[in-house]
DNA sequence: ACTGGCTCCTGAGGGC
DNA sequence: TGCCCTCAGGAGCCAG
C-alpha cells in the first residue's frame, strides 16, 4: 500500500534509470486500471526530461507532456530486462532505448496512467490538490486555518487531499499518536498549539520514512519493486488490542470515515492547551 | 459548501 | 488441506 514515502522512494529509484533516456515504446498489456489507460503514440521517441512527484502521483516529464502515474493500493514499478517474462499483474511496460524496461505491476488495479500535455499541474487529477506536507506552505497554522469550520474528525481532515496531500491511513494514525491527539476530535475543536504538534509530527514521520526507504534503494532495480522498509516501527497502526509502547494501556480501534483507526486512549487526549504527560 | 457512503479489485487471513 | 467469507485500502464521485 504505497504511501507518500514509498512513492518518493519509487521516484528516486526510477529517476536515474529514466532521466535523459528515450522512450522506445509503451506496451499496455492490461488497460483496465482505475481509469482506462489511453496513451498517445507520440510517447514513443520522446526523451524523459525529469521524474517528479506531486502528492502520490509520479510525473514522468517529456518534451511533449507528462506521464502521470499513480500506484494505487498495490502498484509498483520495477526495472526489468527485455527478455524478462511478464508475471501475473504486470500490466504496462515502458521500453527504454538503452535496453532495460520499466514495468508496472498492480494486482488490484487501483492505480492509473494518464498522459497530459504541459502544464501538467492543470490536469484535473492534480489541480485541486493541497500543499505538500514537506513543503513550506504546510504548517500547524495552516492546518488550524483550514479546519475552523470543519466538523469532520481531525484524522479525516489531515487525510483530505484538498487540505494536505500524501497523508494516508497509516501515517495519519501514527502522526496523531505522536502529537497526542484523539483521532475522532472534530477538526474545528483542535487548538492551534495542537495543530503545531501535529504538523511537526507529520513532517517528521514522513521525512523519516523517506530516509529509511532511501536506504533500500540499492535493492530497487531488479527486485520486486517493493521498497520493503515497511517493517519500520509503528506505534498504533494495526496494533489494536496490544499495549501502548508508551503507557502500556490497551490500544483501541475506531472506524472513522470507513477507515480503521487505532489510538491510545490514555496518551491521545490532547486537543487544547496543555499536552498530556505521555 | 460539507459530509458520508460507495466504488473499483485481489490477496491475505480467519474460521471451520 | 481446502474452501468460503470478510476485509483492507486511495481517492474520485455522487447523493443528501
Amino acid at each position: 500500500m504505497p504511501e507518500l514515502p514509498e512513492v518518493e522512494t519509487t521516484r528516486r529509484g526510477i529517476e536515474p534509470f529514466l532521466s535523459g533516456q528515450t522512450i522506445a515504446r509503451v506496451n499496455v498489456r492490461e488497460s483496465r486500471l482505475r481509469w482506462p489507460v489511453e496513451l498517445p503514440d507520440h510517447l514513443s521517441g520522446s526523451v524523459v526530461k525529469s521524474v517528479a512527484r506531486r502528492a502520490k502521483y509520479i510525473l514522468i516529464e517529456t518534451a511533449t507532456g507528462a506521464l502521470i502515474v499513480h500506484l494505487g493500493m498495490s502498484g509498483s514499478l520495477r526495472v526489468v530486462a527485455p527478455n524478462d517474462a511478464p508475471r501475473l499483474h504486470d500490466h504496462i511496460d515502458i521500453e527504454v532505448k538503452h535496453g532495460q524496461w520499466l514495468r508496472y505491476n498492480d494486482p488490484r488495479r487501483f492505480g492509473s496512467f494518464h498522459f497530459v500535455e504541459h502544464p501538467s499541474a492543470q490536469h484535473w487529477l492534480l489541480k485541486n490538490l493541497g500543499p505538500e506536507p514537506l513543503g513550506n506552505e504546510f504548517s500547524g497554522d495552516y492546518l488550524f486555518a483550514t479546519s475552523r469550520k470543519r466538523k469532520v474528525a481531525v484524522k479525516n481532515h489531515i487525510m483530505d487531499g484538498k487540505v494536505v496531500v500524501g497523508v494516508g491511513n497509516i501515517y495519519a494514525a501514527e502522526s496523531l499518536f505522536r502529537a497526542g491527539i484523539r483521532p475522532s476530535t472534530p477538526a474545528y475543536k483542535v487548538s492551534r498549539l495542537a495543530y503545531r504538534f501535529l504538523a511537526e509530527a507529520i513532517r517528521e514521520i514522513l521525512a523519516n520514512a523517506i530516509n529509511v526507504g532511501g536506504t533500500t534503494l540499492r535493492d530497487f532495480v531488479g527486485s520486486d519493486g517493493q521498497p520493503g522498509y515497511f517493517k519500520q516501527s509503528l506505534n498504533v497502526y494495526g496494533r489494536q488490542g496490544e499495549a501502548c509502547n508508551v503507557c502500556q494501556a490497551q490500544l483501541k480501534l475506531q472506524i472513522l470515515g470507513q477507515r480503521s483507526t487505532v489510538y491510545c486512549p490514555t496518551c491521545q487526549t490532547f486537543s487544547g492547551w496543555k499536552r498530556p504527560v505521555c
